[in-house]
DNA sequence: GCCAACGTTGGC
DNA sequence: GCCAACGTTGGC
């Protein structure tokens, strides 16, 4: 099978590449939306590469990477009455939500914004540059990752 | 903080 | 199954 690749967004108030550099992995509970549920539940696999995308920032965009280190498993926050993420209809037999492990693997010396994106040539069938895209695990394609690397590293 | 765009819910 | 109302996302 060919390389996967994802975009993942998260707001900066809640976790950042620097959190992510400094925890080295994290668990990706939270996400309560069917589309990205299916992405992570059947399709991630161990290694594919994230594009680690900070939303509601200023400026938002993508701001390292990351790789999938454990694919789809139950998200048991939705299990735990009183959560944040807490979804009676989740039950242990019966889950609704799953949600991955990812790790570090490198934090760009600074932001590639939006609006550098929705301008580069090869990234115009991005979700993430397309107006009132909400999804907040998205596939994208190596060439799309590729060329992003190649604008992160360059920045800075 | 505003508000447009979106996904979900629920009445019918 | 339609669709209006609602709550949320996320750029600005």
């Amino acid at each position: 099978m060919s390389r996967r690749c994802w975009l993942m967004k998260c707001e900066p108030d809640a976790y950042t590449i620097a959190d992510l550099a400094r925890d080295g992995r994290t668990s990706w509970e939270g996400v309560r939306n069917y589309q990205a549920r299916n992405f992570m539940r059947d399709q991630m696999q161990v290694g594919d590469g994230v594009l680690f995308y900070a939303s509601n920032a200023s400026p938002s965009g993508v701001t390292g990477l990351a790789e999938i280190v454990r694919p789809g498993y139950p998200d048991h926050s939705a299990f735990v009455p009183g959560h944040d993420y807490y979804d009676p209809g989740s039950t242990r037999d019966s889950p609704t939500w799953f949600m991955v492990d990812i790790g570090f693997v490198e934090r760009f010396p600074s932001t590639v914004p939006l609006d550098v994106l929705k301008r580069t040539a090869g990234l115009e069938d991005m979700m993430v540059t397309r107006k009132g895209s909400r999804l907040s695990v998205q596939p994208v394609t190596p060439a799309e990752y590729d060329i992003v690397v190649a604008l992160g590293r360059a920045a800075g």
